[in-house]
DNA sequence: GTCTATAGGCAGATAGAC
DNA sequence: GTCTATCTGCCTATAGAC
């Protein structure tokens, strides 16, 4: 059993992480309190300060983990999915995905916060949409090459408005609590990608 | 001067709405205090209680003066861009204006951190992505008429992505400190509705 | 690893003098 | 309208016992 933990013989520190990662994309980094850890763990506040020693390194670890993540589920999708706009349909069903959990992408809350951030949480947060803008690029080339997608403009300013268009979908989808919001413009968007929608 | 009070004689309230607004959109609510405000304005934090009775009443009167303020620039443009494509620019250089001043919309800053809003802040947020989604279909209508835009898909959900693109564009741009990524994405979206790039 | 106890700071807010 | 003084509460963080 030590070697194979199970879900409640889960390290407290990766305990700790998930309810971090969850108040972080519901309420905001600023907007949650090592108290409400504590309580929601049943620990207290100071036994927390043993895992993360500040809330700076805690924010840290939870988004290096959430990148991780999020980078796994890319390479997954680049393993299982056939073609390019495949593809896309499987990246917004990520972000789908997230919402449905009633959250918003960790680095879109982040970057609303931006300036309030320690400087670690903000080289992060770059680093989250320069990675998926490369990814993006590379779908986008492969849709040129296998013919699933055509669209005008440089690869680098489509899979930006890529990346901006799901993420301002998933802010203005949440207030609305409506996951219909975000799909429309997600299917929007990539119809627009297809030749149906493209010069 | 009583009745034609200048930029240094403007009300206090004035004055207190516009350093609250600009720490709203660059902030957000949550991560700005009296104290932010007293300072700034070289008052004590007791003598924004006489203005503002609580930070709930001041955050209703900022975003109150922002919605107005949007909606009058809507104004604006009905009255003076002639066509509706010229009209989706002038939209887009809106934001771009926000931007330049190195803030965020203040609604897209607030839906980030929609859960932890008091409520009567949470209506004027929703209030003012409809009233901006009622404006594009206007204008969406107007350029299926006058010629200026093509695209498919219910007008609705165009407006909802013209909406939330911006917004999305905007967030993701500020961390960056670039003004062209915000326009790189909003040219991709107008291209899109225009002839060259519809079905 | 987790606890109790506590420090030091800042938040929003109020009372009452001027 | 603005001030001083003060309150209560929550925040992050630390010391030291178990």
């Amino acid at each position: 059993m030590t070697v194979a933990p199970n879900e409640n013989e889960k390290p407290t520190a990766e305990r700790i992480l998930d309810i971090a990662e969850r108040l972080v994309q519901t309420r905001g980094f600023t907007n949650f309190s090592y108290a409400d850890i504590a309580a929601e763990l049943g620990i207290t506040k100071a036994s927390l300060h043993y895992h993360f020693p500040g809330k700076a390194e805690l924010g840290q670890a939870v988004i290096a983990r959430y990148g991780e993540r999020f980078a796994d589920a890319l390479s997954e999708i680049d393993r299982t999915v056939p073609d390019a706009r495949a593809k896309l349909e499987a990246y917004a069903g990520l972000y789908a995905d997230v919402l449905r959990g009633n959250r918003m992408c960790m680095c879109g809350v982040l970057a609303g916060e931006y300036e309030t951030l320690p400087d670690p949480m903000r080289a992060a947060v770059i680093r989250f949409f320069d990675d998926n803008q490369t990814w993006l690029v590379h779908v986008l080339d492969e849709g040129l090459q296998d013919g699933t997608l055509a669209f005008s403009g440089s690869k680098g300013d489509v899979a930006q408005t890529i990346l901006v268009t799901l993420e301002g979908a998933m802010l203005v989808a949440r207030p609305y609590d409506d996951l219909g919001r975000f799909t429309a413009t997600s299917q929007q968007l990539i119809i627009g990608l297809t030749g149906s929608g493209a010069v």
